[in-house]
DNA sequence: TTGACATTACGAAATCCTTCGTAGTAACCT
DNA sequence: AGGTTACTACGAAGGATTTCGTAATGTCAA
């Protein structure tokens, strides 16, 4: 499989844990994601299957238990949701979707500068 | 019903429209629609009648034919939809949502410029 | 009034998502 | 070898989503 495809909610909770460890095991998986809410073994499993035949995962099928991992570096799936929303919810206005997801919430000036610093670069690249 | 729930992707199409045009038919809502694409009479009829159940929209049962209204204005489902989404995908840090928002498009001069003006107001109302 | 037409109500099929139970299989220990 | 444990494979239930067809009902013109 090649072709990158749109993760479901549950999914996206399996490849964030993917991310952040690495190339991890079902047992992993699950006692990772079980720590924050009850979720059964092969419910994982079965999820990590799904996603092998939808090419979100590779699976190393060398050790008796296979080894899984994001097949799509985090950046790359994350763009691919934020642009989707983008589209989808805010007609492709950037500033609609940075108000709306600034209003929401409280950010911290050391966000607010990081967020400057982000415009900078991204204007400095652009020419 | 006052408990405002989360549109699916089909009933965020239908309610694009009801925010574009305002209270509407589900003629008008059709018409709109299917300019775009194909798609049954009674495909919207009943987006629309599940969403009122929802509480998604409201209906004005006056006329014969009944007319739909969003229940929330845009604002607010907008900044559900991208609180959710900064959360789930994000982890809640705002940077990184504009990051890669940015990074998957061409924003022009002018946007770049509305987002930093986005960013003072938002500090300054902040203090 | 009756026929044509617009509209709503309802049921249901097809697909996807989420979850789990059961069965089979391999490995390991005594 | 036999029993226990750790895995994977598979099927399936239950619910949500999306789509549409058919029936019922109201409206209006001839």
């Amino acid at each position: 499989m090649t072709n990158p495809q749109k993760p479901t909610v549950s999914e996206l909770e399996i490849l964030h844990v993917l991310w952040e460890r690495g190339p991890s095991t079902v047992r992993e998986v699950h006692e990772t994601i079980s720590a924050k809410k009850p979720l059964g073994y092969t419910t994982v499993l079965k999820l990590l299957q799904i996603m092998t035949s939808k090419g979100l995962v590779k699976r190393d099928e060398q050790e008796r238990a296979h080894v899984y991992e994001a097949w799509q570096p985090a950046e790359k799936t994350k763009r691919q949701i934020a642009a989707d929303m983008l589209q989808r919810v805010f007609d492709g206005s950037a500033s609609e979707l940075m108000l709306h997801a600034l209003a929401e919430r409280r950010s911290s000036k050391q966000e607010i500068a990081e967020l400057r610093r982000l415009l900078d670069e991204y204007e400095r690249k652009q020419r």
